[in-house]
DNA sequence: CAGTGGATGCTCT
DNA sequence: GAGCATCCACTGT
């Protein structure tokens, strides 16, 4: 079942734990969200801390929609941007279980094994073919595709990764015993 | 498998 | 000019 648009307009702290098993596809290319993580306006490690600038201005509404931004001059990241309204919170995509599309995965990649074509946030846009272009689209249409998932699965709660502030909130969220996760929890 | 360091280029001060 | 919400190759066990 498609995820609507109104799923996204709630506080990322609620929204996602329960991206964890969605499926997510870009052109048809994607798989099973295994590993997110929580950025909200009140959090020094966000990209909507310090206000709104003019690459940062999906992440500010409104919600549903895809906000992508390049890092470290290399890498495209993509987030789902998920607040109730007038709040700045995102879903940062950091590992999919391949599923759909796996050879053009491949050759995005290069000769990659199947665990690493997805188990990054920079990897996934590669493999999907997301970049700037896919920046403030709304995720409840093509390219896009957003699939609920059907049970809830098991999940792992951690600390986020590559940050040098607020380390220590515990906004990193993963599919227990998940292969595809972009390091341990 | 864990830890380290370089490449990379854009954004904002 | 500093600082990155990263990745990869390389090292050492």
């Amino acid at each position: 079942m498609q995820l609507r648009r109104e799923f996204f307009a709630r506080s990322v702290h609620e929204v996602a734990p329960e991206l964890i098993g969605a499926t997510l596809l870009f052109d048809g290319v994607g798989g099973v969200i295994v590993e997110v993580e929580a950025y909200d306006q009140d959090d020094p490690a966000s990209h909507a801390f310090g206000g709104l600038t003019p690459t940062r201005a999906s992440m500010f509404g409104p919600p549903g929609h895809a906000y992508v931004y390049r890092s470290y001059g290399v890498h495209w990241c993509l987030n789902l941007v998920c607040a109730p309204a007038g709040r700045a919170e995102a879903a940062l995509i950091r590992a999919l279980a391949p599923t759909h599309g796996l050879d053009l995965m491949r050759e995005r990649r290069g000769l990659d094994r199947e665990r690493s074509l997805c188990s990054g946030p920079g990897k996934i846009c590669q493999a999907l073919g997301i970049t700037r272009a896919g920046d403030g689209l709304p995720l409840d249409e093509p390219p896009f595709e957003l699939l609920a998932r059907e049970e809830e699965p098991p999940l792992l709660v951690g600390r986020r990764i590559g940050i040098t502030r607020a380390v220590e909130k515990p906004w990193r969220y993963g599919l227990a015993g998940s292969p595809f996760l972009s390091r341990r929890f």
